[in-house]
DNA sequence: TTGTATGCGTTATCAA
DNA sequence: TTGATAACGCATACAA
């Protein structure tokens, strides 16, 4: 009653191992009547193969690593969630398999590379962000590993540079320039940007679409005064927001829907009636308005507006792409014909929330 | 500069493969001088068994799985974050990989477990929830697998039943005894139960916890008139909350975050200056209060009470008690001294917060 | 179209 | 204490 092998098949079948391996991975190789009466039996005795005396054999574990950061905010992270199942199913349904890992820092995650492709032979892996000049993109290179990166290159300024390694990464710009566009429709003017203070390039990026979208309007003038960098925090919005409420903005683009969190509250508490008008989008008519970046379940929840990030789409593109450098360079010679981009600049969405009633009348 | 295998190693030293082994695998069977000069060997090639290899010949895959959950909430399912990471913390220092996999519905999780033994050969599994009369256990008993579940067995009436399988859980009882007891002290009488509708074992298990307090504390007649069922979404506890409320209801204990922020948003809306009390706890006198459960990073945002699970905790114990039966048969001659409790039932901890001062004055 | 022989890298058994 | 041999389950090159 134990497991089915090649050999007890091939025994019970009186044919060679070797037919059965080829009805598997070359069908076309065997006769028709010899290859229905192998499958039945295949089927028949629930024959699979292992996975690890295919390794061994042929190099290659069908295994794909990612290394699972700590949970940090809470808020912002609850992306990830996500992110991991869609990558976990686009995985599996492209025949691999998904193994996690923990590392303390960048130089521990390397290391971790280097154990689990002598180990356990990965034959891949997937960064869920970029740094500037990583030094682990760096590493797989040299090494030969393939690898995805969900986050785009930049390089050692924080500016984005080319690589040939495969990325998919969501436009940040374009998001934050889509919320000003939705709150100049609103009738707002004056238009804050509640930014990082961490001088990243994600968050730099996120600037620069609020920037762009504001001189387009024709508010390039207030681009300084308008502009607030704080600790990505509740507490940091609150603070962020009371000094931007103090030079007049109606309304905030904020880099993380923690910081909107914390805007959303101070202007309830230092505005009585900011959010009142809970029938639709509020008018610079006394009114306030919020927006926040990843949509996260806080957003809505709380009737935030937030700018939200195909992640599902995301990570199904970073398998494709990744599993397509596994799979296609032997068929490569066949088809010829394109493959996925190798390079992925994803468009976010904005989405337009009424705020909860939280205060009465 | 290919990688290095146990027969490159015997010949560049002169020694047999076995004796590699035997340094790596029964170091005491070799003699100190060839074992030093092995050892060292081993550390200048950089040398790593091939797991591949390795489970090929021993059977054994240091590898555990576990289905990733469709992320439905969003503000519940934020837990699950933490206790990824601690758990392939926890395996990882253990020795053991972890495989993520993902499944439609509880039968194909099963049929996954056949062929991720099957292919993989994994070692054992972690469930992470765990369901009446759960047909996966039974399973995984059947067919001999080591497994070890994040949940309590509940009978086919959901009621909690002995099993022999390791498992951990929290206990929700004590949590919502502890948030009643926790208002009680803030000086409320009338404290509502705002739970699920679903008849799941796990409200139903929090709904007691509540039921014992408040009959501890002699009002065991509003048991009927102050517990209300809800959909488990922001409005349905707003909506249960009106009821609630006009019941005299002035403190609320919640089955969940989401419940208790539907909760906190009815009570602002319908009672201006509900929370005012922004110094300290609010007590009876006009006052309201409302308590969540699982500590979610909503919670912490908002400044909601919530009852908080040790999943990290949790999820070490369920690798150590797992690792201790995969590792631990063959050792049980040698060290039969007792391991790591097989079922246990954690606290949880009531986190007291003072909630946002998110209305005007 | 099918069968035979060999090796992937390791550990277990046994003999020296 | 160490070494030779076989076997784990599969796929590949080559022969029939």
């Amino acid at each position: 009653m134990s497991r089915p092998t090649l050999a007890s098949l091939a025994s019970e079948l009186a044919v060679s191992r070797q037919t059965i391996s080829n009805v598997l991975n070359a069908p076309h190789r065997v006769k028709p009547a010899t290859r229905e009466r192998v499958q039945a039996a295949i089927a028949a005795a629930g024959y699979r193969p292992s996975a690890a005396a295919r390794q061994l054999r042929t190099q290659r574990s069908m295994n794909l690593g990612m290394r699972l950061l700590p949970a940090t905010d809470g808020i912002n992270g609850a992306i990830l969630d996500r992110f991991l199942h869609a990558l976990t199913e686009a995985a599996q349904s492209a025949g691999y398999r998904l193994t996690l890992f923990c590392a303390e820092s960048d130089e521990e995650e390397i290391r971790q590379y280097e154990q689990l492709l002598d180990v356990a032979g990965l034959d891949g892996f997937i960064l869920t962000s970029s740094t500037p000049d990583d030094a682990r993109t760096r590493w797989l290179h040299a090494r030969g590993t393939a690898f995805a990166v969900f986050g785009r290159p930049w390089d050692s300024a924080g500016q984005p540079v080319a690589a040939d390694h495969p990325w998919v990464d969501v436009d940040g710009a374009a998001g934050t320039e889509g919320s000003v566009k939705m709150l100049l429709a609103q009738g707002h003017t004056r238009i804050g940007f509640l930014g990082w203070h961490t001088g990243s390039p994600v968050g730099n990026d996120r600037r620069l679409g609020w920037k762009r979208a504001m001189s387009a309007a024709g508010y390039g003038q207030d681009l300084v005064t308008l502009n607030v960098e704080a600790e990505d925090t509740v507490a940091g919005g609150a603070a962020g927001t009371a000094v931007l409420a103090s030079r007049g903005a109606t309304a905030m683009v904020c880099s993380s829907d923690s910081l909107a969190l914390g805007a959303m509250g101070q202007l309830r508490e230092s505005r009585p009636g900011a959010f009142l008008r809970g029938g639709g989008p509020a008018g610079p008519d006394g009114q306030a308005a919020v927006v926040g970046f990843d949509d996260t379940p806080v957003a809505a929840a709380l009737g935030l507006s937030s700018v939200a990030q195909p992640v599902e789409e995301a990570a199904r593109h970073v398998i494709r792409v990744l599993t397509h450098e596994l799979d296609g360079s032997g068929a490569s010679l066949l088809s010829r014909g394109e493959g996925p981009e190798r390079q992925l600049l994803l468009a976010p969405r904005v989405v337009e929330r009424i705020p909860l009633p939280l205060a009465a009348p």
